[in-house]
DNA sequence: GCGTGTCGTGTAAGCGCTTTCGCAAAGCGC
DNA sequence: GCGCTTTGCGAAAGCGCTTACACGACACGC
């Protein structure tokens, strides 16, 4: 078997106690003994047993994330954020991914049940009613990044914010006719996003045309954030007579923008020039084909969430905070601007 | 406090090996008492305590996972095949993912200290001697994902048969001079790829120009594996006269290939067309792009590894197994195939 | 020299679970 | 009915660690 504090104690000639004082840094421990047990440790190769620990600690050291791998590319981010923060305070990460959102619950149940972390980071997961519920009741340290819950802290970006900036952007890029392509109704940034167009046009004085308003029907478990319902999504804008047809389009995920653009392509236009085109979130691929969208901040969230959920672990009476960050609107070919060079 | 053991077994008037056994499938319990057993556990919302079980049990049904996230989008992938194997056989991961290659040490030590997992899974990670020599000292199961050592199972891509087979598919589209844009020389996949580079060549008769391998020396952190990386190191290649210009590249990865494509069009060359490129990986965006690339089966790598990993974890003492798979030639745009409509 | 503090250490009681061992009761063949 | 096995369960000993408590040794002020 592996080396114990035991074995450790009996050839430093100390009591286990002490051996376990030494690995705690107990102030009251002589130099000489720190010194002997730090010895007789490493010629052994002691580590502590991390079960062991937890059970007599009653705290597990470890943070689980629930991520709908929907977003994979934000998730990534995200997760480097989270690492780095954890990595400092020396915490492990447990991982529940789902592969698609109706999968999440089940991985919530297991994160839950498990009761193996101290706390929780959800990303991108919708809390219901029922999750909240169910959330509440196991009692622990809860942070969401990308969704939101009044119960719980919460770091999200101001998507409505985005949709009407993406809409006054087109506008001042002289466009009447703006299409939309929306993911599933369910889908809540989806609906700020869309909330966002609203109030931008309203402002304008403009009216939203029913038939510029395309809600994806494909891909219905990522909530239609995929290239192939953007495409579909697409077709069916440029299946309106071709004086009707938008000459913009606002795609709420670059997913669905880059499936849009080679319907728009396939059909024979091209972007820019007949066709303005503007995304969400900023996906690797986008600098790449020069597409207009929006910048979610997203190491920054993961950092931020960790260090909440890290805060939230030592003091769990605190009220729950939300904090939101502001998108950034990054301007590029797909509506007009220069192509640049690689950074 | 939360619900024990105790609180049943005082509740269904039986002992604390009795719920035990409950709860543990044990066979010789009656009827009745499972029943009375489990209507109190769900009456009070038991929960085993996960230290606590692994204390006693010797294990801790955690898997662990290493993974420098440089091929973030490989990574996500192979991180699909591994949640649902695990999820499968009711095991959790635990993620230690490192920023870059210079940091998988750190990730590396942690994993092994904690001693948290039964088992752990190395992503594409050089196995160098001191690595394996300390992943040996653990005495853990370990399997290696995209990359390789004699001593451990591994599931790896055949790179040098897809160095190959690029190297044919180009010269089979008549092209005499062919550019090859290398990450770090330390990299290995890199190493095999060439090799099946230099070999191809060789059967065909064919010198290689040194003057047409570029070695990336740029974000040495990743390797080279970066857009800028492949940026640069096709300007250099442009930067030969115009009359010496390979006419076809062969980037290591699709990244590189990415950053080569947009240096290729800055310098007004249209590819296809004047030139060929072709990539390797298969990541996201090279669908979209037209990029004809290498694909690797990643999901199946990462449930094939999670399987043997379990495997292992019940039967220590088997020799190390080696499953290589073999990139699919995917061919695309910008090696002449049609552009073809979204699936 | 005596109380009073502080230091350094040991003893032992947990933390919540699994599992061995033993024992009584019940079932079996004859 | 007698020995035998099987069944169902409890007592108790861990698993490796933390920590409250106690205790002796020593330093200090007076």
């Amino acid at each position: 078997m592996s080396v114990t504090i035991y074995d450790i104690a009996e050839q430093a000639r100390v009591s286990i106690a002490t051996v376990s004082r030494v690995f705690n840094e107990h102030p009251r421990v002589s130099e000489a003994t720190r010194r002997r047990v730090f010895r007789v440790a490493d010629e052994l190769g002691y580590e502590p047993h991390a079960s062991a620990q937890s059970l007599a600690r009653k705290n597990t050291q470890i943070v689980s994330a629930v991520v709908p791998m929907m977003t994979s590319f934000f998730f990534m981010e995200v997760l480097r954020g989270l690492q780095d923060r954890l990595d400092e305070s020396d915490h492990d990460l447990l991982v529940y991914a789902a592969r698609t959102l109706d999968r999440v619950d089940g991985q919530l149940a297991r994160a839950l049940q498990r009761g193996r972390a101290d706390g929780m980071l959800l990303a991108s997961t919708p809390i219901t009613a029922s999750r909240a519920r169910r959330l509440s009741a196991s009692r622990r340290p809860i942070v969401l990044v990308d969704s939101y819950h009044e119960d719980f802290d919460s770091v999200t970006i101001d998507n409505m914010r985005g949709g009407a900036e993406a809409v006054r952007h087109l506008l001042s890029r002289g466009h009447e006719r703006i299409g939309f392509l929306l993911p599933l109704a369910e889908s809540v940034p989806g609906q700020d996003r869309f909330a966002g167009v609203q109030q931008a046009l309203c402002e304008a004085g403009r009216d939203l045309d029913p038939r510029y308003v395309v809600r994806a029907e494909w891909d219905v478990e990522m909530h239609g954030f995929t290239r192939y319902a953007g495409y579909r999504a697409m077709q069916q804008l440029l299946a309106l007579p071709e004086a009707d047809r938008p000459t913009a389009v606002f795609a709420f995920a670059d997913v669905m923008a880059l499936g849009a653009l080679r319907a728009a392509r396939e059909a024979g236009l091209s972007v820019p020039g007949d066709l303005d085109m503007i995304g969400f979130d900023d996906i690797e691929s986008s600098a790449f084909v020069g597409l207009t969208t929006f910048r979610q901040p997203m190491v920054e969230m993961g950092t931020l969430a960790t260090e909440l959920l890290l805060r939230r672990m030592r003091e769990p009476d605190t009220a729950p905070s939300h904090t939101v960050f502001a998108p950034r609107l990054i301007v590029r070919e797909t509506t007009g601007a220069e192509a640049t060079a690689l950074a």
